[in-house]
DNA sequence: AGCACGCCGACT
DNA sequence: GTCGGCGTGCTC
């Protein structure tokens, strides 16, 4: 048997099959097999991504080492998905093989010394632990090294280790009838306490055995050295008992047992089109529009139980789910012991033995964030991306997929539908159902009849400020000691997306933008200049308005902790819980924030856009949102859709119980449309305002796009190879393509390299896959030069 | 990628 | 002579 082997070896030239001889000692190999394998002088991790009898091979093959896992970690349909998708984001099929699994199932190398001969094993460098290779600094241990490798005293071993370890507890089982216990009982000396103990709670247990070491210790004084020593006398058995670590022992402590809710018309309307194709296993897609409020939860909850008692398994997306602890704490409420959790929260070990569970069948719900969509969940029923407009969904570094698309892939595997849920479709999303693609389904009210909150803009330009403020404007902080004296809470948020400052005028509101592209120009600190990044127009920085000349002039950027001091300030005594990166970093404080606004332990909960989503707290009825611009002007294409998801999304956190929730929006831009649309929460108008806007300037959705940037230590090498890209690649795809650039990208240098980019926005080209595949393949030469080629497909982030 | 091999100039 | 730097080519 000869098996075909993906090497972990992420480049170019190493990205095909090489094949190895499975030799037959060594147990099954399956497609899927994580295998250790000889790779040069190297040893390697590799997959098995195929099986045959013959080989093409001219040489001599080698043996495999070692089959890592006893049941093959990969299904067949994750290796046939990763051979599509390695394809269609130009990314090395090992590198999307090695994200489909935990971390922790990624191989560790070392490079050791071992002795080779009779004298060298006597010396005392052998004597200790082996010596790693990669670690050793010390001049005179490398030339003593060197001398023994030359006269063959020592020899280069190279290791490959798993580091997957599965937790286990000790169990016990009795040997003995309850008479020999007795009499092991009675021959015992009278000072032998612990044993004595032992033994009488062996015969008063008899008929509880088998027993594990917690129950035994919880029970008894005793510990595991008694334990062991009655091993050791032949009064017990061990049994070693694999254990998974339980990620979720926080909710399932929770007794409020969710009920199932009553349906609304519109619940059962979409339901009504979902669950029978779910039944007729039909890869339909459905996008499901539904304002803020208006239940989507208790659709996909219904439409997950309708797939499992068709026999089959649901796999259900949230953006990152500790940002939601609320929606995982509901599906594990309705499905109890079925569901397995993946996401960024987790220990590594938690992630394995969640994964674990997900493969060996014993869980038939996952709910995970974006890296779940590899779960290795076999006969899957229907899929699920909530808030599926959400940029978090594509990874931002290779391999750079989309959650997206992989569940649409899969769900064509599997024949089953998936739905895409938000109250603001991405504007791709929401075209392709109106062109019939996916099939549009709404819930265009608030399942507790409850109406959208009152929206309210207050103009900053004009705003009133009274002493000590200056993120707050008084009809903000007017509102907040309102809501504050009801009793009822507040959520402020602070929207600080980005990077990029941009320049703003306080007096008339101005922001700088590109004379050619109508994006807002980037502040370049290290060139001093105002930078287009969509087609590379510079001019200087302004001390003063280019509009009105009036120097009052700001480069934007405000942080929560300023926000907070303003807050204290203002109303002294008010208990405000602080949500961002630097508070949530800890694992498991995103929670303990949530759960402690939930008991109302803090009057306001100020945060960036972490706290806009999914979160439901009825007695919140104010919703702020200090500063509606820093992400308007950003130079993406996409700036304006993502304010007005985020306003949108926010503003539907207000008033979700029976209280009437208000919103208050400070913004320079009281005219922009997100701002104004996000007023009335009217996401049709903004899907026709908006789609007008990429249709005018030949956006996204009505082009696709391709973001190829190129790396470099030098800028002008950086440069140079983009413009050559360009060069070479325009005159091959036709003339209604597009190509922008090369331009520096708006974090120009990173890590000390620069990067330019180039973008192609094209309706069709067939061979711009193949050219890509080209462009990646020369840029494997470069990569001597220092020279990077990243090559992004549909990029969320064009900056 | 990362390793060996081979070629070259530069040292104890 | 031998060390280290770099270019080249290969890995079943």
């Amino acid at each position: 048997m000869i098996a075909q082997v993906i090497v972990d070896v992420a480049a170019k030239q190493t990205d095909r099959v090489f094949e190895y001889h499975v030799p037959k000692e060594l147990g099954k190999v399956e497609i899927g097999s994580r295998v250790f394998v000889p790779f040069g002088p190297r040893k390697l991790q590799g997959f098995v991504v195929g099986l045959n009898t013959t080989s093409q091979y001219q040489g001599k093959l080698k043996d495999l080492l070692l089959v890592v896992d006893e049941m093959p970690p990969l299904t067949s349909e994750l290796v046939k998905l990763s051979k599509d998708l390695a394809d269609n984001i130009y990314s090395y099929r090992i590198s999307i093989l090695k994200t489909m699994l935990p971390r922790i199932m990624r191989a560790n190398y070392r490079k050791i010394l071992v002795p080779n001969s009779a004298k060298a094993q006597k010396m005392s460098l052998f004597q200790g632990d082996p010596l790693d290779l990669t670690k050793i600094t010390d001049i005179k241990q490398i030339a003593a090294i060197r001398q023994l490798l030359r006269s063959n005293d020592a020899k280069v071993e190279y290791l490959v280790e798993n580091k997957a370890r599965v937790k286990t507890e000790n169990e016990y089982y009795l040997c003995k009838t309850k008479k020999e216990y007795v009499s092991i009982y009675e021959s015992l000396r009278a000072n032998a306490v612990k044993q004595k103990q032992l033994i009488m709670y062996l015969i008063e247990n008899f008929n509880h055995f088998p027993l594990m070491q917690s129950q035994i210790e919880n029970n008894t004084h005793l510990n595991t050295v008694s334990l062991t020593n009655a091993v050791k006398k032949g009064w017990l058995n061990k049994k070693q008992i694999e254990k998974y670590r339980d990620p979720l022992s926080d909710y399932s402590r929770k007794k409020n047992l969710s009920k199932k809710i009553k349906l609304n018309k519109d619940q059962k309307e979409a339901l009504n089109h979902i669950v029978p194709a779910i039944k007729v296993k039909k890869p339909r897609i459905f996008l499901l529009e539904g304002v803020t409020g208006s239940g989507k939860t208790e659709v996909y909850l219904n439409a997950i139980s309708a797939t499992l008692k068709e026999g089959r398994n649901a796999l259900m997306m949230v953006p990152e789910i500790s940002l939601t602890p609320q929606m995982v704490a509901q599906v594990k409420s309705r499905f109890g012991q079925q569901v397995a959790v993946l996401h960024s929260g987790l220990s590594e070990g938690e992630v394995y033995d969640e994964w674990r569970r997900i493969r060996r069948n014993e869980v038939r719900v996952v709910v995970g964030a974006r890296s779940a969509v590899f779960a290795p969940l076999e006969n899957i029923g229907l899929i699920v991306i909530d808030e599926e407009h959400e940029s978090s969904y594509k990874q931002e570094d290779n391999p750079r997929y989309h959650a997206r698309d992989v569940a649409i892939w899969r769900s064509k595997y599997h024949y089953c539908p998936l739905i895409l849920g938000s109250a603001t479709p991405s504007l791709g999303s929401r075209a392709r159902a109106q062109k019939g693609v996916y099939q549009l389904l709404r819930l265009p009210h608030r399942a507790n009849k409850q109406s959208l909150p009152q929206v309210d803009i207050v103009d900053l330009k004009k705003a009133n400020y009274t002493a000590g403020q200056v993120d707050l404007s008084t009809e903000m902080v007017n509102a907040i000691k309102q809501r504050i004296a009801k009793n009822e809470q507040v959520i402020l948020m602070l929207n600080r997306r980005g990077f990029a400052n941009f320049m703003l005028c306080r007096e008339c509101g101005y922001v700088m933008k590109c004379p050619n592209c109508d994006l807002s120009l980037t502040m370049h600190k290290d060139t001093n200049k105002m930078q287009c990044h969509y087609c590379g127009y510079a001019t200087a920085i302004p001390e003063k308005c280019p509009n009105c000349q009036s120097k009052k002039i700001r480069f934007l950027g405000t942080g929560t902790q300023k926000v907070m001091t303003e807050l204290n300030q203002l109303l002294p005594g008010t208990r405000v819980l602080r949500m961002d990166v630097d508070t949530t970093r800890r694992k498991g404080a995103f929670k303990k924030i949530l759960d402690a606004f939930g008991n109302h332990e803090a009057d306001i909960l100020l945060g960036t856009q972490m706290i806009a989503k999914g979160l439901d707290f009825p007695n919140v009825t104010l919703v702020g949102v200090v500063n509606a611009d820093t992400g308007l002007w950003l130079p993406d294409y996409n700036a304006s859709e993502r304010t007005f998801e985020l306003l949108t999304q926010v503003a539907g956190r207000a008033g979700r119980a029976q209280k009437k929730g208000e919103v208050i929006i400070q913004t320079f831009n009281p005219g922009h449309d997100a701002v104004k649309l996000a007023k009335t929460q009217d996401y049709e108008r903004f899907y026709q305002y908006e789609m007008r806007v990429r249709h005018a300037g030949n956006y996204p959705p009505y082009f696709y796009t391709v973001l190829v940037s190129v790396a470099a230590k030098k800028e002008q090498n950086a440069a140079r190879e983009a413009f050559k890209i360009k060069k070479w690649l325009q005159p091959k795809l036709h003339q209604s393509t597009i190509v922008l650039g090369p331009t520096p990208s708006a974090i120009s240098r990173l890590k000390n390299k620069y990067y330019y980019q180039i973008l192609v926005k094209y309706k069709k080209e067939d061979n711009l896959n193949q050219l890509l595949h080209q462009i990646q393949d020369s840029a494997q030469k470069m990569k001597k030069y220092g020279l990077t080629v990243y090559i992004d497909n549909e990029p969320e982030r064009i900056m």
